[in-house]
RNA sequence: GCCCCGUUCGUCUAGUGGCCUAGGACAUAGCCCUCUCAAGGCUAAAACACGGGUUCGAUUCCCGUACGGGGUACCA
C-alpha cells in the first residue's frame, strides 16, 4: 500500500494560504515523502464568487516557499464540472438521489420558521419519477439531493479512530445546484476517486462532511479512502485562527523575517511530536521521524513567541553567504549601506552578518544591530 | 436546539494501568560563562477540568457534568 499512497492538498482560492491550510499541506508532504507515495495539488475553484486567481497565485508561492513540493498539479477542480454533474445525474438515474424543486425563497422561510432546528423535509423525495421527469423536461429548475439511506455511517479515522454519525442526523444534502455545477461534497468526491487518492488528511472542521463523502463514494461504487482529520490551530484567545488574530498568512511571516525552514519546522511540530525530545529539526530528519499515528486530537494555540526563538535557531545556523541576501535589501532600504556596498564589501558583510546572527530572532535585527558598525 | 470532536504547567507537548515525588521545550525569574547583547550551561516557579465507577493500583479504561471547538448552506 505504501507506494500505491496518494494524498492530495486542496484549498480553495479565496484568500491567502494561512498557516492551518499550510500544516495540512506539510503534513500530506511529510507522509508522502516518508512513505514514498504522491502528493497532488488540487485547487478548489468552485465557488466562483470568491475564487480569485491572485489568491491561487499566493498559495502556491506559499508552498513553493516552504519548500512544498507537489507530484502532480496543479489541478483545477472547476475543470471537472462535467464530471461532477455527470455522476450526480448518475446517481439519480440510479435512484440514489432526486430532483428537488424547492426554491431559495420557500427553504429559507422554512429555515425562518424552524430556526436552528430546521431539517431538510424530503419535501421533494415523495414528487413520483414521471412527475420528476416532465417538470424537469419543462426545464423548471431544480437541485439534485442525495438521498441519505438509513443507518450508520462510521470510519476508522487515522487520527480520532472509531467515528461514527448516525445517518438521521444528516440531511439529503444538494449536490447539484439549479445551474448544474455541483456542490463542494459531490466535487470532492468525484475528484478524489478520479485522482485516485488514498488518503484524504484535512482539518478537522471537515469532519462533518466525511460521512456525506463516504455516503457518496459508496452510492457511486468507488473504494473509500482512509481519512484522518487534523486538529484546528487556534490563536491565542483559544478561537479559530483568523484574520482578526494578526498575521496568519504564511506570507505574512515571510515579511516579518522568518526564514521558511523555521516556519517549516514550527508548524511541523503543531499537533505533532516525533515522541523523543527533538524540537529543532531539518525537513529530512521530519520526513524521517514522521507518522500519521502520531498527530494530536487537540487543537493547538499558534504561539509567535516561540515561532520566532525557532526562528532564531535557524538564522544561527544558516551560512551567512545566505543570510546577506535576505539581509542586504534591508540594509540598503535604510541606508546603511549603498548598492555598491553589497558587492563592493561582500567579505565585511558577511563578517557583520556571521557575528550578529547568533543573536537575532527575525532577519531585520540583524540590520538594527548592524547600525552599531 | 441537534450532531460530532476535544480537555496534562501561561503556551507547544511527553505519557497508552504501577517506571510519575508527572518529563522536555517556549515564555518568566535567578545564577554561571562573558568587554556588551545574544547563544550556551545550571536552577526556580508552573499542569493531569470536575464527579462517579472499573481495578490491589488510575494522568492513563468506562459513564456522567462542566468548559472549549467544529458542523448543521443551492460556502469550501
Amino acid at each position: 500500500m505504501p507506494d500505491s499512497m496518494r494524498v492530495r492538498f486542496a484549498p480553495s482560492p479565496t484568500g491567502y494560504l494561512h498557516v492551518g491550510g499550510a500544516r495540512t499541506a506539510l503534513f500530506n508532504w511529510l507522509i508522502a515523502r516518508k512513505l514514498g507515495g504522491v502528493f497532488v495539488l488540487r485547487i478548489e475553484d468552485t465557488d466562483r464568487e470568491r475564487s480569485t486567481d491572485a489568491s491561487t497565485r499566493t498559495i502556491l508561492e506559499g508552498m513553493e516557499w516552504l519548500g512544498l513540493t507537489w507530484d502532480e498539479g496543479p489541478f483545477y477542480q472547476a475543470d471537472g464540472f462535467g464530471r461532477h454533474k455527470a455522476e450526480a445525474e448518475r446517481l439519480l438515474a440510479d435512484g440514489k438521489a432526486y430532483r428537488c424543486f424547492c426554491t431559495v425563497e420557500e427553504l429559507a422561510a422554512k429555515r425562518g420558521l424552524l430556526g436552528d432546528e430546521y431539517r431538510y423535509d424530503r419535501k421533494c423525495l415523495s414528487v413520483s419519477r414521471d412527475e420528476s421527469d416532465s417538470r424537469a423536461a419543462a426545464s423548471e429548475p431544480h437541485t439534485i439531493r442525495f438521498h441519505v439511506p438509513e443507518g450508520t455511517t462510521a470510519w476508522d479515522d487515522v487520527v480520532h479512530g472509531e467515528t461514527r454519525f448516525d445517518n438521521a442526523s444528516i440531511d439529503d444534502f444538494i449536490i447539484l445546484r439549479t445551474d448544474g455545477t455541483p456542490i463542494y461534497n459531490m466535487a470532492v468526491v468525484s475528484d478524489d476517486i478520479d485522482m485516485r487518492i488514498t488518503h484524504v488528511i484535512r482539518g478537522d472542521d471537515h469532519i462533518a462532511n466525511t460521512p456525506k463523502q463516504i455516503l457518496l463514494y459508496q452510492a457511486l461504487g468507488a473504494p473509500v479512502p482512509a481519512f484522518g482529520h487534523l486538529p484546528m490551530i487556534l490563536g491565542p484567545d483559544g478561537k479559530k485562527l483568523s484574520k482578526r488574530h494578526g498575521a496568519t498568512a504564511v506570507g505574512d511571516y515571510a515579511q516579518l523575517g522568518v526564514l521558511p525552514e523555521a516556519l517549516f519546522n514550527f508548524i511541523a511540530f503543531l499537533g505533532w511530536n516525533p515522541g523523543d525530545e527533538r524540537e529543532v529539526m531539518e525537513k529530512d530528519e521530519l520526513v524521517q521521524a514522521f507518522s500519521l499515528e502520531r498527530i494530536n486530537k487537540k487543537g493547538a494555540i499558534f504561539d509567535t513567541e516561540k515561532l520566532f526563538w525557532m526562528n532564531g535557531r535557524y538564522m544561527e545556523k544558516k551560512p551567512a553567504a545566505e543570510l546577506l541576501p535576505l539581509v542586504a535589501p534591508l540594509m540598503i532600504e535604510e541606508g546603511l549601506i549603498g548598492e555598491a556596498e553589497v558587492e563592493g564589501r561582500r567579505d565585511w558583510l558577511l563578517h557583520v552578518v556571521d557575528l550578529l546572527k547568533v543573536r537575532a530572532r527575525k532577519v531585520e535585527e540583524i540590520r538594527d544591530q548592524s547600525r552599531v558598525f
